[in-house]
DNA sequence: TCAGTTATGTTACAACATAACAAAAAAGGA
DNA sequence: TCCTTTTTTGTTATGTTGTAACATAACTGA
């Protein structure tokens, strides 16, 4: 029943995502959708050149890393993957369904198994960093973060 | 006069370069030198192979991109340089001359000139970051941050 | 000197990303 | 509907970043 209750999950995302394009008013294509489904079926971050393989093993059609790019560009631009620039790899929000506004998602990398976890840091945190780093003069555009470390599991398989 | 400062800053960089691995016992032999004395006199972030470019203007011989990356990597270990993973760049330690032991560095990355700030953060605000992320059991390796945005330059020129 | 170690060079290739242009599909109005 | 325009996707070629494998050179310490 595992299998059923992710494949619902990923629909109901699925379709949230669909609702957030058309309020947004650009194009969910079949492509990009079926590419996120099957970024979302991943638990690991993924490679444009490893979803172009995952994507033709899940829908039976091979697909251009070129057009993945693209692809990725755009769901990347609403939000719905994201784009960690230290590992080269996606990931899809673990907010899609969520009703609040998309927070500036803060990821933890582990350097061993590249699981990545998306969580949630304390605002006052964020600001008390973000306003230390603006009163140099610096303007910062973004405050996602991606931090590198260990999972607790390879954490605790490498003590032993 | 200005070329000559420098120059003469440089050099007394090097003086604590070559100190600082006498103490730790490792060879910063001619090559590595070289290396880093070009990476300093460099304002921007560069890649291996922009340094292996620069190498060789700067010394008159070329160098492999292979050997580039390995004193990168050596130089990267006693802390004189520090790679931007989410770039793909070097950047020259801004304190090897500190006689205070090296703090986790902290870089603001300007997108648009791509300049890049060494700078400090407050440690109780990095402490606080830091017990929020391990108390969802990850371990974090380090915690040097690569913060993202438009240095007051560039920021200036975009708003004109 | 000579063996053992460390550093550097050489070649080949893997992995990641984009430029330039062509074809197909969708949107929108006459 | 038909035609035009825009957006999306495909194709080909190439640029960029990084490493594996193995050879040679330089240094170190008996
Ligand atoms: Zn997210
Ligand atoms: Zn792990
Ligand atoms: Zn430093
Ligand atoms: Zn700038």
């Amino acid at each position: 029943m595992a299998r059923a209750s992710r494949r619902a999950t990923v629909d109901s995302i699925l379709a949230s995502a669909e609702r957030a394009c058309a309020t947004a008013g650009v194009r969910l294509t079949a492509k990009r959708r079926a590419l996120l489904a099957t970024l979302l079926q991943q638990s690991q971050a993924m490679s444009a050149y490893e979803l172009a393989e995952q994507y033709r093993q899940d829908h039976g059609e091979s697909i251009p890393t070129m057009s993945v790019y693209r692809m990725l560009d755009f769901l990347a631009e609403q939000n719905l993957v994201h784009k960690l620039g230290a590992i080269n790899k996606y990931i899809a929000c673990a907010h899609i369904s969520c009703s609040h506004r998309h927070e500036t998602p803060q990821f933890l990398i582990c350097d061993d198994c590249h699981s990545v976890s998306e969580v949630e840091v304390e605002a006052e945190t964020l600001d008390t960093l973000g306003q230390g780093v603006e009163a140099t003069g610096f303007h910062l555009r973004s405050r996602q973060l991606e931090l590198h470390g260990l999972c607790d599991h390879c954490y605790k398989r490498a003590a032993s």
